[in-house]
DNA sequence: ACACGGATGGCACTCAGTGCGCTTCCAACG
DNA sequence: CGTTGGAAGCGCACTGAGTGCCATCCGTGT
């Protein structure tokens, strides 16, 4: 694996406690660089930008998606594929929880880290929507349903992303996003091999649902949910 | 209205003549004053920023956007009302084809540019998902349906309006937009106005899908999808 | 010991963006 | 008609991000 170069480390650390304690605009290179006691051209080897020393991982984990991607052969159905390609994103999330949770409060007031962080997850759509263009070459509309399908998938793992972050890692991430994701295979693709509803063994209880022809795919899948006594 | 400040349209004109003949990154602020004949003070007057000049009026666009949504009654179905919001933003790369595919030249090859886009165009999603998450109020998982179908409907229409912009404006992009749409609606909403699948009129039309709880969900709405004749 | 290549530091430079004070012009008001 | 007050524009100096270039340091192989 690429060897440790305790210097990219040393700047992340104290770029996060000058902008944790002064401020991210308020906080120049030279000052990083001076806590953390390397050169100024140092600082610019190790990250492209400013805004890249808040995000220090994304380009590995971006690497590990089309990785992951890349290998998968036609045995997956897509949808599902590309859920478990975002997991991917959690896990990273979920390694550092406490700094994660930092630099969500530092994007959240920053504008221009707010813009970069947007960068970076249009990078990961386009690789998720990339794939799917691939699975569903040939298919009528098919660039059009992977850049939608791309799309559902990030934002509902953003949203429960999000909705953990604001719980300061308290609330389960996995299951959040598993929940999240599991609406976007209901509405698009294949439903997930085990689904996130408990499953009762008792092959006597039955559930009956009425829907008249013309409402929309969503309202059933609700309805049998609640009949299914989920949440 | 806003009168018309001739020296905003000043700028924008010199700064595309120079950006088309030179380059985006080529061109500086002094150069872009200097061929206007203005001050190079009074370009950050109109501008905020340099990326700013790229993009006129996404900022009037998103007042209507939100002041569309805003006098928005209950009598409109969500997903449709959102979509109609979305051709707003068609109808404004509409009204100028030539100086729109130009910028969509210059942004597809510059990478400060395209993440600027980015976010002019996560603020419309934003618009659209607040709207939804104001109309899904008390619903269960309200934000995260919200969420999911504002970035479905923006990835649509984007995915058609580049289309449109890649064939240099020739194609039909009203027609375009409202089939992307038609495939959101299709999968999150009611039926659009002429529906993609066949609606049967006859209100005595139903369905009984009959499920023994355990039964994986992908079951049941395999089960479902096949009552109602889908695929 | 010496040569070499990669990692680092120092320096000067460009350019975007900002703050401030000055001029200019126009319009309302006496 | 003259004054005044504010908006629009201009000039200038300054900060800070990002880059190119070259000198230096250090470990390694010969």
């Amino acid at each position: 694996m690429s060897s440790k170069p305790p210097m990219r480390d040393a700047l992340v650390a104290a770029a996060f406690q000058l902008f944790l304690e002064r401020g991210y605009e308020q906080t120049t290179i030279d000052d990083i660089v001076a806590l953390a006691g390397v050169g100024r051209r140092s600082f610019f080897r190790y990250f492209p930008s400013k805004e890249d020393v808040v995000f220090p991982d994304h380009e590995r984990c971006l690497a590990d998606m089309t990785a992951f991607l890349s290998v998968s052969g036609d045995e997956h159905e897509p949808v599902q594929r590309v859920c478990d390609a975002a997991r991917l994103v959690l896990r990273m999330y979920n390694e550092n929880p406490t700094f994660s949770v930092q630099r969500y409060r530092l994007t959240k007031k920053v504008p221009g880290l707010r813009a970069y962080e947007l960068s970076v997850v249009w990078r990961y759509e386009r690789a998720l929507a990339a794939y799917l263009r691939g699975r569903f070459a040939g298919r009528r509309d098919g660039t059009l349903q992977a850049d939608v399908i791309a799309a559902a998938v990030v934002a509902a793992h953003n949203n429960a992303l999000r909705s953990w972050l604001r719980s300061d890692g308290q609330r389960d991430a996995g299951a959040e996003v598993d929940h999240a994701l599991g609406y976007v295979q209901t509405a698009f693709g294949h439903p997930p091999a085990q689904p996130a509803v408990e499953q009762r063994q008792d092959p006597e209880d039955v559930v009956v649902v009425v829907s008249r022809r013309g409402a929309p795919m969503w309202r059933v899948v609700q309805e049998i949910e609640a009949a299914f006594g989920r949440d």
